[in-house]
DNA sequence: ATTTCTATGTTATTATATAAACATATTTAA
DNA sequence: TTAAATATGTTTATATAATAACATAGAAAT
């Protein structure tokens, strides 16, 4: 059975590759595996499959492994990809802009319900038909509509700000592009995606070998 | 001194953040710190603190701290930020257009030296004074330009593909937003940027209060 | 029908990461 | 000039995560 236990953020992380990699297997009509050959694709151990899947639970069969189809639907319920959800994209700039326009995350029941800039040259530009409105508007149409999740693609200066307007407003959820740790209430979830933060890691492991070389020779 | 053992990864993602923090604090004009204020600061523990920036090398000084300067040039220097890098946006979608925009990298020392598609009604569009090529120029401009790091923003049908050409030409890392795990050779580092996980990982938290709620009752 | 094999869920072990404790060098204050 | 305070680098302890081991349910084979 399906234990209540709180899941650590590592499992969490390693379910939307579950997700990803289940469904190549349906694409591929396969319709049953087992945590061994799964291990040998997705490259996790197959116990840690076991253990992963085992937090939310029994979803497979001694001897015969999982059903692929069962399985994914069961993930996509655990991820909560059932749902649809409602966003606003706040700052329209390069960043801004491709979020909007990644179609992908309409498929995955992420509807974009508006866009907002302070910058004067993008207001009534229109991405995907929703035109992008000044951001003094954006408290009244919170008010107004029911938004899930707010997206913060403004620079760092003004994050914290929209984030209080956001969390004032009662979202629970951001995803935020702006390179700064935001302050929120306890009950308000974020994740990040601090790009830089990413290409300097990559800066670093292209270094690592010649980092303690001077000190070897 | 230096420790020249393998540094682990949960360490090496903090370091930007350090770099970060010590950046503003310069911008503050504070120029020494001890580790349990930039604890407050953070959010990291002071052991924590101390134990990262212990793995290479002793740059603090008991009964004053660090100085901010020295530290903030040295966890450069140890990111490899002091060095400057060519790079290749492979896919001119709303994503490669949006990491070409992202002005920053430039300021961090990430040049752009060509941006390629297969998308014909892109070729010959400019990013930024750089012209969108035919993706088939690709290896004729890898092997006559040194570049550093690719960028592959392409779908994730091609990605693995894309990756073959890039270290055929001998480049040694790759950052990645397409949403695949590539197979590369040892010697080459992949960053991935994965967008989708990032989302589904906020909408599982979103949720995850509910999740076990039935079995509870 | 019986046996062998497979592959699960779970427990035990090992490894890794984080936090606390501490001995000591340096600063600051008296 | 001495004593108290600070804050390091390092060691020890704890917590967390990953792996291995295993008992057994069910599938496949004979």
């Amino acid at each position: 059975m399906g234990k209540s236990t709180k899941i650590s953020m590592a499992v969490i992380r390693r379910l939307p590759k579950y997700h990803r990699y289940l469904g190549e297997l349906l694409e591929n009509d396969i319709d049953r595996i087992s945590s061994k050959e799964l291990s040998e694709r997705i490259g996790f151990t197959a116990s840690q499959i076991r253990q992963d899947l085992n937090c939310f639970g029994d979803f497979g069969q001694q001897g015969y492994g999982y059903n692929v189809r069962e399985l994914y639907n069961t993930i996509e319920s655990i991820l909560g990809l059932y749902k649809e959800y409602n966003t606003v994209i706040i700052g329209s700039g390069n960043l801004g802009q491709a979020v909007a326009n990644y179609i992908k995350f309409e498929k995955l029941g992420f509807h974009l319900k508006g866009i907002f800039d302070k910058n004067p040259k993008l207001i009534g530009i229109k991405i995907r038909d929703i035109e992008i409105e000044d951001i003094d508007e954006l408290p009244g149409f919170l008010g107004k509509t029911n938004i899930d999740i707010g997206i913060i693609c403004v620079p760092k200066e003004s994050a914290q700000e929209i984030a209080n307007t956001l969390t004032k407003s009662g979202i629970k959820a951001i995803w935020n592009f702006a390179p700064v740790d935001l302050e929120i209430p306890d009950d308000v979830v974020v994740e990040n995606v601090h790009l830089s933060e990413s290409l300097m890691t990559l800066s670093y492991r292209l270094n690592e070998a010649n980092l303690f070389k001077k000190e070897e020779e």
